[in-house]
RNA sequence: GGGCGGAUGGCGAAGUGGAAACGCUGCGGUCUGCAAAACCGCCAUUCACCGGUUCAAAUCCGGUUCCGCCCUCCA
């Protein structure tokens, strides 16, 4: 059984759907007039590991995120760039599912824009006013929250409360100071729809109410977001859906923590947060996207490069021990019943368990990571101590592993995938010239074996050399790839270290260490990879 | 002022009544021409403080100290 803590009830509850096996989730998107920074990042990627382990778990899983692309602040920064405010909503939007594919969030079933439903909108809105919950001042539509017995139920407060602590410069025309916007009138030069009430755009609360609703039905089963739309945001669009239809709007009410730096919250009225687009220029998407789920989602998550270093570090030891697995399963044989075999046949399947034990915990990541990490020490000492493998009890260890990094949707993407991301071809350049060079102190040292079989290596790789007395030209007759020169390299290092020839082989070594790339020599040959 | 949450080893972080997960660091070892990497092992008698309940408390109750968040756009 899974359970799931409801803000709304701030305990936690059994999670039982509305309809069986399927499960109906909104989180709340970002507002498109920048960049997405590492506070917007992550819930989208707790709700999308939120979503994977449901779908792992057996349910379909219908998923939709909004975009806010009408709103003050993206009219406010259109107006300085002199732009189009939808045109900067949508390269914004744009540049948003760069961040979230790099992070490799699924995409939602439906992006529903503020824009695309203002008919929708007005129609709730009417109604609303029809019901005696909005009322029409001035070309300005307001919900009154008096009208809303259950108004604070969600963020624990008494309407009391909030009108003897309010903080809100009262607007004359409300009749309740904690009465907000459902409809605000058009200021001249501001993206405007006709209504009811005069030319003018929906309030920010009542898009939520009415594109959930629209695709996900009267009552759904999750709505997400961070905890700072608990009030007033999540509130009023519970005042608002249930107001309009009289029926539950939400069933469990998920909120995510900050992420905090230096313990403050990070936030864009503070200045102090991170755009998602420089982390990852520093740092692969999956050590961000381990570093987001090493904490449990409703706790704060103090941001620091250090934190990200160590989430890298964490992730090699898993993609290390994915690969030893792959290795040993070419070796493994088809053999049963050895008893270290059954042994961690049964691991594996202990393991698997308290997985699930995590997630079915308020999806409770970081207990999870544990058993993945136990999981990748399980098979080490395996395959360290064993001569022959069970070729299916290997398997059953990597179907485990992958489900688990599916789940939490890492990528455990290998070297080569990787170099290809990250090397320019100037740096392959350079390279062959440091190789260039490196040959001609070896001909000058009248090392011309070692000579010769460098320029071998180059020729394969697309260069020629003409040697003169003076020096080499080097010509490149096609482009040189990474991979295969560093796959010949490393056979030219075998080659050295073989009749001994210690101090060039490390020469080589150096030269490619200044690129950052790191040469590892073991027992069973040598690889190579970027430095992290 | 009102509402909510937190304090666990050198660092990060799980754990809500019964032997303190996991990651990083550190230390010891295996491997190795060397280096690096990798791998294995070890590292909290103790959970902010005080008192209480209980056979049993990091976990429950009361109090104290400190910290963060929401009440205003914010994920």
């Amino acid at each position: 059984m899974i359970r799931v803590y409801n803000t709304s009830s701030r305990q936690k509850e059994d999670f039982i759907t509305i309809d069986p096996n399927v499960a109906r989730i909104y989180v709340c998107g970002p507002t498109t007039y920048n960049y997405i920074h590492l506070g917007n990042a992550r819930p989208l990627v707790v709700f999308d590991t939120i979503r994977r382990y449901l779908i792992y778990r057996g349910y379909k899983v219908i998923y939709v995120q909004n975009f806010t692309d009408v709103d003050d602040k993206i009219i406010n920064r259109a107006n300085e760039e002199g732009v189009e405010a939808h045109e900067l909503a949508q390269r914004y939007i744009e540049e948003y599912f760069k961040d979230a594919d790099a992070l490799n969030v699924m995409r939602a079933d439906k992006y529903p824009k503020v824009s695309e439903h203002i008919p929708e909108i007005i129609q709730v809105i009417s109604t609303l006013v029809e019901k005696g919950h909005g009322y029409v001042r001035e070309s300005d539509v307001f919900f009154g929250v008096a009208t809303f017995p259950e108004y604070g139920k969600l963020s624990g407060r008494s309407l009391d409360d909030m009108l003897s602590g309010a903080r809100v410069e009262v607007d004359a025309r409300k009749e309740q100071p904690v009465d907000f916007a459902l409809w605000k009138k058009a200021k001249p030069g501001e993206p405007s729809w006709e209504s009811p009430w005069g030319k003018g755009r929906p309030g920010w609360h009542i898009e939520c109410s009415v594109m959930s609703t629209k695709y996900l039905g009267m009552t759904f089963d999750i709505h997400g977001g961070g905890a700072d739309l608990i009030f007033p945001h999540h509130e009023n669009e519970i005042a608002q859906a249930e107001a309009f239809s009289d029926r539950p709007f939400v069933k469990y009410w998920l909120h995510n923590g900050f992420i905090t730096v230096n313990r403050e919250k990070m936030s864009k009225s503070l200045g102090n947060f991170f755009v998602v687009r420089d982390i990852l220029d520093k740092y692969p998407a999956e050590v961000v996207r381990l570093y987001l789920l090493s904490t449990h989602y409703r706790s704060p998550l103090d941001f620091d490069n250090t934190k990200l270093d160590e989430a890298g570090k964490a992730l090699d030891r898993l993609r290390n021990s994915r690969a030893i697995l792959e290795e040993a399963m070419v070796k493994a044989e088809k053999v049963a019943g050895l008893p270290a075999d059954v042994e961690l046949a049964r691991e594996i399947a202990d393991l698997g368990a308290k997985f699930v034990e995590a997630m079915d915990d308020d999806f409770n990541t970081a207990l999870a990571f544990s058993q993945v990490f136990n999981l990748a020490r399980l098979i080490n000492r395996y395959l360290a101590g064993g001569i022959i493998n069970s070729l299916g009890t290997l398997e059953d260890a990597a179907r485990l592993f992958d489900d688990f990094l599916e789940v939490l949707g890492l990528n455990l993407k290998t070297v080569a995938d990787d170099a290809s991301e990250r090397v320019d071809e100037s740096v392959v350049g350079e390279i062959i010239l440091d190789l260039v060079e490196f040959r001609k102190k070896a001909r000058q040292e009248k090392d011309y074996r070692t000579g010769d079989l460098l320029r071998d290596l180059l020729y394969n790789n697309g260069i020629s050399l003409e040697d003169y007395k003076e020096g080499s030209r080097v010509k490149f007759e096609s482009e040189p790839v990474l991979s295969s020169l560093m796959a010949d390299i490393l056979a030219l290092r075998a080659d050295l270290r073989k009749e001994k020839a210690f101090t060039r082989a490390d020469q080589l070594r150096d030269i490619l260490n200044q690129y950052e790339i790191v040469i590892d020599d073991t027992r069973e040959g040598s690889s190579w990879r970027f430095k992290a």
